[in-house]
This record gives C-alpha cells, sequence and structure tokens, in this order.
DNA sequence: ATTGTTAATGAAAATGATTTTCATTATCAT
DNA sequence: ATGATAATGAAAATCATTTTCATTAACAAT
C-alpha cells in the first residue's frame, strides 16, 4: 500500500490524527537500516517534508514508542537512536557498537541460541524476583574492521 | 589497606595526581551497589569532601571509565549511571531495568550459560564481520515487584 | 464539498545533563 | 620547603530534549 496515508490503518486504535508529519518519519524509518538520531531524522526530513519541525521529530519518535512501532536505544553517545520494528521473527537481532566510529552494526548469529538462554533467564527472573520482563537488549561493544586498520595504520 | 590513599596505588601507571577528590569518588563507588548518577555521586561525596564541584565529579568519573575501574551505562533515563567494576569472575552480573520507576536490579543467575553463549558469538562477530569485542551487555527491561503491585491496587 | 472542533504543529523559550574556560589551588618530584 | 604543573571549582557554554503557546490542519459531522 503506497502513497500518503500508508501506515495511517496502523493507528486506528490510537486516538490521534495521522498527519505528514508522521506519515514521513515513520516511512524514512521504515526504509532505512540505519539507526538514526532525532537531528538526522529531522534532516533527512527536510528533503521530502520541509518546514518541518525539531520539536515535531520528537514528538513524532516518542508517539511512535509509545505504539510500539519503533524501538528507542541509548547507545552512549548521548543521543537517543531509533529504529523501525519488523514484526517478523527473523527481524531478530542485536547490535555491535563501534567504540571509537559510533557506528553500529546489526547481527542476528546465533539469535536462536540467544534466545533460548534469554527465555530461560526471564522465566527464573519472574520466578525469583517477581520481574516481569517486557523487553531485552544484548549488544557489544569493540572495534570494527574500518576502525582496527586505521589503527594499525597510524602505529 | 584503608586510609585516604587506599586506591592510590592503582593509578601509579597512569600520568597523574592522587587527589582528595579521586580517592572520595572511587571509594563511594567501591562501597555502593548502586548505580549512581553524577548529580547522586555529587550529592553523597559532599558529605565527605564538602565543596567538590560538580565538575570535578565529571571529569574524575570520566578518568575512572578510562582507567577501566568503573562501567559506564545508559539505561535511557537521560543520565550516565556508574559501577564499581570488581576484578572477580563472581562479580559478572547483568541488569534489570524498571520502566516504571527507573530503579535498576543486578542479577547473576545464569551468568555462566550466558557467559558461553556471548563467547561463542564473540568468535563468529569477530571472524565474520572482523569485529574485535570489548566489551558486552546485556539487560532486561519491564516491572519490577513493587510497580506490578501498584499498578494492581490502581486498576 | 464545507465547516467546526480540537489535536497536531512549529518557533521560541525553558530545562537539564554535560563540557569548556580560565584563574586559583594543591600534589608530588626535587 | 619549593617549584612546575596537573587538578580543581565557578561560571559560562554547549547540546539534547521538553515545554509553552499561538497558529494550522485533520477529519467527523454536516
Amino acid at each position: 500500500m503506497p502513497g500518503p496515508k500508508r501506515w495511517r490503518h496502523r493507528f486506528r486504535e490510537q486516538v490521534c490524527r495521522w498527519t505528514m508529519p508522521r506519515e514521513a518519519i515513520l516511512d524514512l524509518l521504515s526504509r532505512t537500516s540505519k539507526h538514526m538520531s532525532p537531528k538526522e531524522i529531522y534532516g533527512e526530513i527536510q528533503k521530502s517534508y520541509p518546514g518541518i519541525g525539531l520539536t515535531t521529530v520528537y514528538r513524532t519518535l516518542d508517539l511512535l514508542v509509545r505504539s510500539g512501532v519503533i524501538n528507542r536505544f541509548s547507545f552512549g553517545d548521548g543521543q537517543s537512536r531509533y529504529e523501525f520494528k519488523e514484526g517478523r521473527k527473523q527481524s531478530q537481532h542485536y547490535h555491535l557498537i563501534c567504540t571509537q566510529c559510533g557506528r553500529i552494526f546489526d547481527y542476528s548469529d546465533f539469535v536462536e541460541e540467544e534466545l533460548a538462554i534469554v527465555r530461560k533467564t526471564e522465566a527464573i527472573l519472574a520466578k525469583k524476583y517477581n520481574f516481569m520482563v517486557q523487553d531485552h537488549n544484548i549488544e557489544f561493544y569493540g572495534l570494527c574492521d574500518q576502525c582496527q586498520s586505521q589503527n594499525e595504520r597510524r602505529s
């Protein structure tokens, strides 16, 4: 379903109007594989919706997170980053964060095995601590390929 | 080794002087099991070192992170949080974050099994993506015991 | 298609965490 | 005890995010 109201149906339940900025931001996030910050999203959206306010970007991102359509992450670089949440199981993935250049990579190897352990842990946490798990996150910090070779050249 | 220079020896290698604020901050972090923010640390340190500046707290925390003595975390509440890094293997743990009250809990159940999977994943990541893992992080988001019962009472 | 209600927007100001600047102070090698 | 200079603290600057409020636009009712 292409066109300006592509995502509208997802929000029937919500008490809200479906507007151009919302369509534009969700559309952008659904296309990119990057983990964009509000400012990056703002810059990109200018092209399809000039005159949009940064405030609206923030508000829309909040709405989309609350609606469960996107995920918010804090990778420790001082700004939040957002990711479209696919419904498909195969889209399960975790993140590699380069501590030098800040780039973020997705990986989905071993996710099945990791999920098995995670489920097991969740059950224990629920029983032992009475903690109701809603979501989980696994991330690796280190040096990406490029930064490693860059460092070699330098030394 | 108690006393005002308790931690000094850890920094022989670093090109730096060992000062009262540094001692006080590291001492505090080594004692607490909380995951404190700069402002919380600042408030607490006032008691043992009145007149300390918030700036110095920030600078010292940076130093300690760079020195590998403490860990920095972003749990998504808009401020960074710090944790003393124990050397012992048994101190390996991950975090439960309550999405309602923001409290953070440590857990160390299943850590052995999780570490096994993590090691396996690290090996693949190194080979397939040439990503050099330095550190990793696992966290669960959800509702803590207290917030769950609070919600029940309300509804 | 037009209209009225009001949710959503955008600009500017406010907030809050963190960083920078710079004159002063205190550590520690000598 | 002393001097070089690393570390400090106060204030200002920066940067992400939130709030305020007057204006605009979505859409239900006509």
